[in-house]
DNA sequence: CTGAAAGCGCTAACAC
DNA sequence: GTGTTAGCGCTTTCAG
C-alpha cells in the first residue's frame, strides 16, 4: 500500500512528540483535553489509519481469531460462521474464515498460517476425529471445537449430544415401524460419525434389531453420496424401510435417490436428517430431522474462547465444555 | 499466547547472529550450506513458528485479502468465497471473510478493520450501489468488485452481464406467453437490482409490454420476501402469469407461495430465479434460471487483484474489468 | 559467508 | 502533561 500516515506525521505536524499522540488516539489518561482535540483533528486530516500489525507487534495481541470448517457450501457451517462472526465483532475482532473441504492437508496448512498470524484464538470443526497439529498448538493458544467431543483431556468444545441425536433419528424410525433401518455416513474417520452410528445402534439394540452392515454404507459428506448411496443400499436383498442419513445433505440425497427408484417417501422410504439446515425446512423437501442450534454454537464458541483468553468472563454457570441436547424436528419425510 | 521462540532463541542456541538465522530461515542466497541446516534443524525443534506480523511490519505486506460479502447465508457467496480462497490459498494468501448482513454499517466498519490490518487488497461484493468509504481507499488500496460494475471510473470489476441476464429471464417469460410478467427484487438501492430491472423493461418494451408498477414489488434478498411478495402480487387485479425474481432465494420464496396459493407451477404461473445456486437444481425444485460462473469469479476476482499489485500477471487478454456472458438456464419452472 | 545495527509503527515505562 | 527511550520480531543494508 502506498506511504500510510503514521502516528509520527502527525506528532510532527503538531509539534508534539508521538508518545503524547499515541496516548491521545488510545483515550490513556495524561493528555491535555486541548491537545488530545488537536491530535484527533490532525489524524482526521490526514486521514490516519492505525496500523494494526504494528499494534498487534507490541501489544501480542490481534484482535482476530481464526475460524476453521470443512466445508463452507454445507449450509450447517455458514450458519455457525455467522454466530462466531456477530459474536467476535461485537467484541471487536474479526476473523479468519478457512474453508478446508475435508482436506486434513488444508486443515493442517490453516492451523499453522494462523498461528503464524498470531490470531488470539481459534474455533475449529474438524475434519476427523484427531487433529494432531492441533493438539500440540493447545496450551499456546485457545482453542474451541465445535460440533464434536475432541479425546484430548485438555480441549474445550461445544457440540450437541450426538449419540443421542443418533439414536432419537433411529428411535423415531422404530417406533414408526420402519425397520429395517438403515444408515447412511460419510468416511469413517469423520468426527461426527462415530457418536451418531453409536446413537443408531443403539436404538437397534433396544428395539431387538440386529446390525446389519449391508445397509450400512458411507461415502462422503455431499448430496451427492447420499443420492448414490441410497440406490445402493436399494439394491440390497434386505430391503430398508428407513434411513437414518448422518446429515441433512446426505439425506436430502437418498430422498432424491429414492424417488428417481420410484420410492414414495414415506410410504416406501422414511428419511430422517441431521442439522436441520435450512433447506430441510423447505416446503418441496419438509425433511424429518435433527435440529441443532447453529448460530448459538458458533456465539457460544467465541463465548468460551474469551472465557478461556480472560478477555470477557462467560456467564455463571456455563461450562467450557458445553453438550448441547438435540431435539427431533418431525416433517414430512419420516 | 505464552512465550514463542523467535530467531533470538535460535541464533543464541547456535552462537549465530539472528540475521544469519533470518537468511536461512528464508533461503536468502549466503548462508554456508551446513550454517543453513543447523538452523533449520534447531528451528524444528525449539518449534519455530515465524511471526507474520513482525514480519508484516517490516515487509509491508501481509499477504492476506479481504473478502466482504453481504450475505453468507445465501449459497451463491459460498461458492464465490470458496472460489476466492482456493485462488489465494494457492498463492500463499489467507482470506479474511466478512459477513455484511447486508447493513451499510457493517461493511463500512469491515473496510476500516482491513485497511487498518493492512491486507494486501479487498474483494467485495457490496451491499449498495455506491460505496463511499471504499471508493476513499482505492488508490491507496487494490480492489475489485465482484458482481457488480461500480461507476467509479477507477475500480476493476468483475460481473456477469446484469442487465443481459434480466432481458434473457424475462423474454423466456414473454417468449413462452407468460405475460404479464411481474418482478420481484430487493430493496431499490441493491447493487445488481437497477440493472436487472433494465433488462426486465427492455424485454417488456421489446414485446410490447408495458410497465405495470402493480406488479414489480420490492423486499429484500431473503426466501421470505419472496414468499410475501408474491402473495401480493397475486393479490393486484392484473394476474401475472409469470414471474422473474432478482436471485434464485427470491424465486423459490415466489415458488413456495405462489403453490400455497394454489398456483401450478408453471402451469398457473411461471418463475425464473438469476445465480443459479445449488439448490435450484434440486429435483424438488427445479427453478428455471440465469446461470452465472460463481466460484470462477471468484477465482478471477483473486487474479485480478494479483495483476494489480503485481504478484502476478494475468493471463495476456485478460481486462481487469471483466463482464461475463449470463445464460439461461431452462429448468421445470418456467 | 557472517555480524552489527537500523528501522518497520506503535506502546509503555520512566523521566522531567 | 509531555518527552525520551526501549523494544515487540523480523528483514535488510552495510561492514567485515
Amino acid at each position: 500500500m502506498a506511504a500510510d500516515t503514521t502516528i509520527k506525521d502527525i506528532a510532527s505536524e503538531l509539534n508534539v512528540s508521538y508518545a503524547t499522540v499515541s496516548r491521545a488516539l488510545n483515550d490513556k489518561e495524561g493528555v491535555k483535553a486541548e491537545t488530545r482535540l488537536r491530535v484527533m483533528e490532525v489524524a482526521k486530516d490526514l486521514n490516519y489509519r492505525p496500523n494494526a500489525i504494528a499494534r498487534g507487534l507490541v501489544n501480542r495481541k490481534t484482535h482476530t481469531l481464526g475460524l476453521i470448517i470443512p466445508d463452507i457450501t454445507n449450509p450447517f457451517y455458514p450458519e455457525v460462521a455467522r454466530g462466531v462472526e456477530d459474536a467476535a465483532q461485537e467484541q471487536g475482532y474479526s476473523v479468519f474464515l478457512c474453508n478446508t473441504n475435508w482436506e486434513r492437508k488444508k486443515e493442517n496448512h490453516y492451523l499453522n498460517l494462523l498461528a503464524e498470524k498470531r490470531v488470539d484464538g481459534i474455533i475449529i470443526a474438524p475434519v476427523a476425529k484427531e487433529t494432531p497439529s492441533l493438539e500440540r498448538l493447545i496450551g499456546s493458544l485457545p482453542c474451541v471445537y465445535v460440533g464434536r467431543s475432541p479425546r484430548e483431556a485438555g480441549a474445550e468444545f461445544i457440540t450437541i449430544d450426538n449419540e443421542r441425536g443418533g439414536y432419537l433419528a433411529t428411535e423415531h424410525l422404530l417406533k414408526t415401524g420402519r425397520a429395517p433401518v438403515g444408515f447412511i455416513g460419510a468416511p469413517e474417520d469423520s468426527n461426527t460419525l462415530e457418536e451418531r452410528l453409536r446413537g443408531y445402534w443403539k436404538a437397534l439394540a433396544e428395539y431387538g434389531e440386529k446390525i446389519d452392515e449391508r445397509i450400512i454404507l458411507f461415502g462422503d459428506f455431499r448430496r451427492e453420496s447420499g443420492y448414490n448411496l441410497v440406490k445402493k443400499m436399494m439394491a440390497e436383498r434386505v430391503r430398508p424401510r428407513g434411513v437414518f442419513g448422518e446429515n441433512d445433505l446426505l439425506a436430502i440425497g437418498a430422498l432424491q435417490g429414492a424417488r428417481e427408484l420410484g420410492l414414495r417417501i414415506p410410504g416406501d422410504l422414511a428419511v430422517v436428517g441431521f442439522d436441520d439446515i435450512p433447506i430441510a425446512g423447505f416446503p418441496e423437501i419438509q425433511l424429518t430431522t435433527i435440529g441443532q442450534p447453529k448460530y448459538e454454537m458458533g456465539r457460544l464458541a467465541v463465548e468460551m474462547l474469551f472465557d478461556i483468553t480472560g478477555e470477557k468472563e462467560m456467564e455463571a454457570g456455563k461450562s467450557r465444555r458445553i453438550v448441547l441436547e438435540p431435539v427431533l424436528i418431525i416433517r414430512g419425510t419420516a
